[in-house]
RNA sequence: GCGGUCGUGGCGUAAUUGGUAGCCGCGCUAGACUUAGGAUCUAGUGCCGAGAGGCGUGGGGGUUCGAGUCCCUUCGACCGCACCA
């Protein structure tokens, strides 16, 4: 009987749909385990042999936990809203809920294909009205919300009123847009719309004017992770900088917790690194410069040690601060410069590297020395981190440094010893000088000792300052979650929570207005009327929000709507989600390093302190798969001909490589039948052969349509089966590692699996023995046991294919066909290839389906040597190897090993100084 | 510039965590079988050497009886952040 793996895993899909087998319910007997694979976007082109990796792993290790005992959540759904569908909308007029059903409909054939354990009865879909309900349900809750700083937690916008009425803004530390203070009285005497205003600017979901990465191509705004050198990562079009109100979340007040928070996840350090320098905590002070004519600003420094050699002071462009230090002198040069920097989008000043600026014809007055400093305008200060505007000390900053040697202006040495006149040096390192109170100190002791003296002569504080940002959370587009929005007199309203889903309307065209507005303008009676007594109240209509979310937004909370999905009354319920708490072990690729993962720690964190999730972190453990590449084949075409040369002839003419579709090519051989049948051009080809074969060259390229070197897994399940993908797949190399798709070489997979089958299937039949095993037989099972108990725990799943490897040969050598041992067997190997160990199970008269089975025990004994090899070495290099009884005497090995003729040839008449033996392994004589 | 990860046969990789370097697979070589195949089986395969033996984990140095593994130094690759004050 052959090992039919189409015939098999068809079946075995099929019982399990019929037996909803991997179906899954809050069962408290047992422990949980809760295992998640970043959902897909669900993209027009299908799944390619890259995206299963990390599926094909989480798989693997749900399957182990669940054979253990545990109680496994592993759920699948798809990330439905994004650009690509939209985008495709545009050019088609294809409404984009259809290309996502279709493509959803694509990907789980596809995904089932592989053979996967989801319980698909949990999918959830983003765009989904039931499901994106509760992204707008957060959104509202985030709105009615404010952070308190001192508590270190989101409370509710209600406390906060109170709290205004009552004393105003005294005694608060809040986090906000902008520092604000008022009295009780000043907030009891303000209108509605005042109270709004001011509200405004403490909520977690906010309205904000900032400035946003504006693509013009896109026509919307993007989040700082969506945008990398300047260009969107979606698309490649430039971005500008703009300033535009927004929908913004607080991030940034959760920017401590969100760093202190990495301490306890088992992430790689790697990624808990992107996501600190993301945050980009630094501590510092926040000191104020005061101008003659009585305008005062606030700057951040994290070298407060350096005040002593600010020779000028420098402002952002954009900053606030230009208008009112600008001298009229100044007024045109001035204008011309910001006119000049407001024109360079973000992508032409980062390649810029040259100095520019100008002076605003105003001098601030130096805290310490009363010296007057210039102050410049420049567009190497970014208004958006710390004040916009700096102190300038060039001999120890190499950007101040730069501009002024540019602009000729003073440059004083402040550490002993150092050189500047090529450069600035920014070590924190030295003793310091011409610094008044800090000379002599290290720069170390001077950091602390500049903070005190500025906060005890009131001319500044100690201050942390984050890189990280508040994320911009509107989007002028269409594919995307509504807001759950209105307004009233201009100002934004939250719809009753009882009132969502909002629905996404129906829009004739997927563009943005002739007036410019976002696509939901073209909706039809896009107004919200509110309900009075369960009726419409059609004479009010408030214009609703016309922005939709970002991608992030329906992603950033889906881990905890798993636990729940079906659940209409709650995101997730308590009682459920203190069983399923959070996710054990998180797989996915590192791209969502600094968006996703950031967002979603921040949502999981909001939603924490109001009471709804049970756990700080989402992700306990989190592992990045590495991206698979593709492996592009070449033929190469003789110039002007049809004629095509075999790789290792192509040196001796002059030739195009061109790509060939990895299809038609085995093992780098071309079938040259299947070649001329591929494009039409190629009809009537002709081949110079090396040993009458067609060797194509091959190269390593991004996986992608236009390379011909997409891999499809389809085509690989047809031609080796799912089981022989699964474990192709964690053969390949290790699960974080980045690797080249190289389909040479599935055959030794393959043929493992074959080997697997055929020893229970001798002449045609399925045979198996009842016979006991014996204790050679034993020991191989149980050393596989322990490898791959030890491996999947590891996420070392390329090693424990190998140790099948090696099982499955050692009981084919011993003929073993033993019942006792093939269902241990079955078992551990159950998480590779599920439909093979089935289907030999169910051979074996087992009702259970190995999913009801436990991971075996290991059995120690099994593993212990009757005698074991020892290296005998000789200062360290060995020579020879001799075999003792396991139970022999440490003595006894020193004395045999010396007294071997061998070891008297080493020795050459001297006497050891040493003898070491450890134990099963080596005994090294030191002469 | 700062931070992270890593360098092992022709290739993908492994090494029980400081103890016989190269497991497993691909490829290659030879042989067997055969209805000649992109099939299967057997043996061999780090390098040099006929052999004994020598040399070998990017290079150099160190610690150790013993280093792919630890330390220093240097070269190289990949990833993240970056006018962030």
């Amino acid at each position: 009987m052959e090992y039919n793996f189409g015939e098999i895993e068809k079946r075995w899909q099929q019982y399990w749909v019929d037996h909803q087998t991997y179906k899954v319910t809050e069962d408290t007997s047992k422990p949980k385990f809760y295992v998640l694979d970043m959902f897909p976007y669900p993209s027009g082109a299908g799944l390619h042999v890259g995206h299963p990796l990390g599926y094909i792993a989480s798989d693997i290790y749900s399957r182990y936990k669940r054979l253990q005992g545990f109680n496994v959540l592993h759920p699948m759904g798809f990330d439905a809203y994004g650009l690509p569908a939209e985008q495709y909308a545009i050019q088609t007029g294809q409404h984009p809920a259809i290309t996502t059903k279709n493509n959803i409909a694509r990907y789980r054939e596809q995904l089932d294909k592989i053979g996967f354990s989801y319980d698909w009865n949990r999918e959830v879909q983003t765009c989904d009205p039931d499901y994106y309900k509760w992204t707008q349900w957060a959104f509202i809750k985030m709105f009615h919300s404010y952070y308190c700083n001192q508590a270190q937690q989101a409370r509710p916008i209600e406390e906060l009123i109170e709290v205004f009425s009552k004393q105003g803004t005294a005694g608060l530390d809040l986090a906000q847009t902008e520092p604000m203070h008022f009295t009780a009285d000043e907030w009891n005497v303000k209108s509605e719309k005042e109270q709004q205003e001011i509200l405004m600017n403490y909520r977690i979901a906010y309205l904000g004017d900032t400035m946003v990465n504006w693509c013009p191509a896109l026509g919307t705004v993007l989040a700082n992770d969506e945008v990398s050198e300047g260009i969107s990562i979606r698309g490649g079009y430039p971005v500008e900088q703009k300033k535009m109100r927004q929908w913004c979340l607080r991030v940034s007040a959760y920017a401590e917790r969100l760093l202190n928070g990495l301490d306890n996840v088992d992430w790689t350090e790697s990624l808990k690194e992107t996501q600190r320098n993301w945050i980009g905590r630094s501590v510092g002070a926040e000191m104020t410069f005061n101008t003659p004519n009585g305008v005062s600003f606030d700057i951040f420094t994290t070298r407060a040690d350096t005040i002593f050699g600010v020779t000028f002071m420098v402002l952002a462009p954009e900053s606030e601060l230009v208008e009112q230090l600008t001298t009229d002198e100044q007024r045109t040069e001035v204008e011309t410069y910001i006119q000049k920097t407001k024109k360079r989008t973000e992508r032409e000043r980062i390649a810029d590297k040259s100095v520019s600026g100008v002076f605003s014809g105003s001098y601030a007055t130096h805290p310490f020395t009363g010296e007057p400093l210039p102050i410049w305008i420049s567009d190497y200060v970014l208004a958006g981190y710390g004040t916009g505007a700096i102190m300038a000390v060039p001999g120890h900053d190499s950007r101040d440094y730069a501009f002024a040697r540019h602009f000729n202006l003073p440059i004083i040495p402040l550490i002993e010893g150092c050189d500047i006149s090529e450069e600035s040096f920014d070590a924190k390192e030295g003793i310091m000088m011409n610094s008044d109170f800090l000379n002599g100190m290290s720069v170390e002791e001077a950091i602390p000792a500049a903070i005190d003296e500025v906060e005890k002569r009131k001319l500044g504080f100690r201050k942390v300052n984050f890189r990280l940002r508040d994320a911009i959370f509107s989007r002028q587009r269409y594919w995307g979650e509504p807001f759950p929005i209105y307004y009233k007199d201009g100002m934004p309203y939250t719809l009753p929570e009882s009132e969502l889903p909002l629905e996404l309307p129906e829009v004739d065209k997927y563009l943005p207005t002739e007036s410019g507005e976002p696509p939901l303008g073209r909706a039809k009676n896009w107004f919200y009327t509110p309900l009075s007594c369960g009726k419409r109240q059609e004479e009010k209509r408030y214009p609703l929000e016309l922005s939709t979310m970002p991608g992030f937004a329906g992603s950033s909370a889906y881990y905890l709507r798993y636990m729940d999905p079906r659940n209409n009354d709650a995101l997730v319920s308590t009682e459920v989600n203190e069983y399923w708490r959070n996710v054990d072990l998180y797989i996915g690729g590192t791209e969502h390093a600094t968006g996703h993962l950031i967002y979603s720690r921040f949502w999981n964190k909001f939603l924490f302190d109001l009471g709804f999730s049970c756990e700080q972190e989402p992700f306990k453990k989190l592992v990045n798969q590495g991206m698979i590449q593709g492996r592009s084949n070449f033929v190469y075409r003789i110039k002007e001909t049809n004629t095509f040369v075999s790789v290792n002839l192509k040196d001796q003419y002059d030739v195009t490589p061109i790509h060939v579709d990895v299809n038609i090519v085995h093992n780098d051989i071309l079938d040259i039948e299947a070649f001329r049948n591929w494009n039409p051009e190629y009809k009537t080809a002709e081949f110079i052969l090396e040993e009458g074969k067609y060797i194509c060259g091959w190269a390593v390229e991004k996986m992608s349509k236009s390379m011909y070197n997409v891999v499809n897994p389809d085509v690989i399940v047809e031609n080796y089966g799912a089981d022989t993908l699964r474990l192709y797949e964690m053969f390949l190399g290790p699960l974080e590692l980045s690797k080249p798709w190289d389909t040479n070489g599935i055959d030794g997979v393959h043929r493992f699996l074959r080997k697997l089958w055929n020893l229970f299937h001798a002449n045609g039949q399925f045979s198996v023995s009842d016979e006991n095993p014996t204790k050679e037989e034993l020991k191989s099972l149980h050393k596989l046991i322990k490898k791959v108990t030890f491996d999947i725990e590891n996420f070392s799943f390329n090693t424990s294919v190998s140790a099948f490897m090696i099982c499955v040969n050692e009981l084919s050598q011993l003929k073993c066909n033993k019942k006792a041992i093939l269902g241990d067997l079955l078992i551990c190997l159950a998480p590779f290839a599920p439909h093979v160990t089935e289907e030999l199970w169910h051979k074996l008269g087992n009702e259970e389906t190995i999913c009801d089975a436990k991971f075996p025990e290991l059995i120690e004994e099994y593993l212990k040597e009757d005698v074991f090899s020892y290296a005998i070495s000789f200062n360290g290099k060995s020579r020879f190897v001799l075999e003792f009884a396991a139970d022999a005497s440490n003595e006894e090995i020193e004395k045999t090993a010396l007294e071997h003729p061998n070891s008297q040839k080493w020795l050459d008449g001297k006497t050891p100084k040493k003898v070491i033996i450890v134990p099963k392994k080596i005994v090294n004589v030191v002469i």
